[in-house]
DNA sequence: TACAATTAATTTGTATGCAAATTAATTAGA
DNA sequence: TCTAATTAATTTGCATACAAATTAATTGTA
């Protein structure tokens, strides 16, 4: 039957699947990063740091869309596990120079198959895969500019 | 360049971006739910109510892939609001009774809007929207399925 | 019927995640 | 040059989110 309030039931929602999947899925990474000693955000994190060895908490940031208020305690843990050094900018005090270290760098080779362990638990064909990436940059893009 | 490290670039990875999707739209909620007096959480939970007026934090659980221990303190506080009553049930002490009152059923009314505002948002055409859902429950089935 | 096993919810501990307030350093402008 | 405005990071407060431990009630079984 009809109702005004059909588009307020959880089926009928776009946003619910995101939320769903985003949770389980970092459920899955958690536990194949139990070994790595990081949690989802810090491998993300990581990540930023295997591609650019060297930044600062307002960078990482804008890439990873956390706030500072999030990194700065998230650093300090990646800095207790020897993985980053974090220290005040010569050129400007107020920044954080944030680096990666050896033993950071060396993480990289215990992730490397991580990837394909959590596409083969997605399960999509290559097609599905490129689709889905795609869409969800588009609403990424979308949603960062709308005014609402 | 090819490198054997291409499938840890953040680029690459398809979660990245569903993880950040849930993140910037779960902030767009935020912004409408604020006159509901509304979390996110709190908006789902509120959202299967309007669908089953009576449950319980196990079925709730189950429903929403939420852990008990998330539950308790989200129902307390929805409580205290106003928007649900909790107590013990008879037949089994141990599982607690939880419905939606008046006022919760009434919070669907101010809710109604908050759907088209959020499509408006995303931005996406109805063959986009259909795609990215049918992709979405699809990862989501493989995921809880997948030995990992 | 005792008692072990199971079950539902709660509590505890740790880690985000973000808005708002704060602190300290730098920049801009009168 | 002095000070107001801005900026980067940190701190604070609140709300998830979940694993593990706990509590209390029910069920299964010898």
């Amino acid at each position: 039957m009809e109702s005004k309030y059909d588009s307020l039931t959880l089926k009928n929602q776009l946003c619910f699947p995101i939320y769903l999947c985003s949770k389980e899925i970092i459920r899955k990474y958690t536990l194949l990063l139990l070994e790595l000693d990081l949690t989802y955000t810090q491998y993300i994190v990581m990540m930023y740091f295997w591609e650019k060895q060297k930044s600062n908490v307002k960078e990482i940031g804008n890439a990873l869309l956390l706030d500072s208020s999030t990194l700065t305690p998230l650093l300090k843990k990646l800095e207790r596990k020897g993985y980053i050094t974090r220290e005040r900018a010569l050129e400007d005090e107020r920044s954080l120079d944030v680096k990666v270290t050896e033993k950071g760098m060396d993480l990289r080779e215990k992730a490397v198959l991580i990837p394909k362990k959590i596409g083969k638990c997605l399960n999509l064909s290559k097609k599905e895969t490129e689709m889905l990436y795609t869409l969800l940059y588009k609403v990424l893009i979308n949603v960062e500019k709308e005014e609402l």
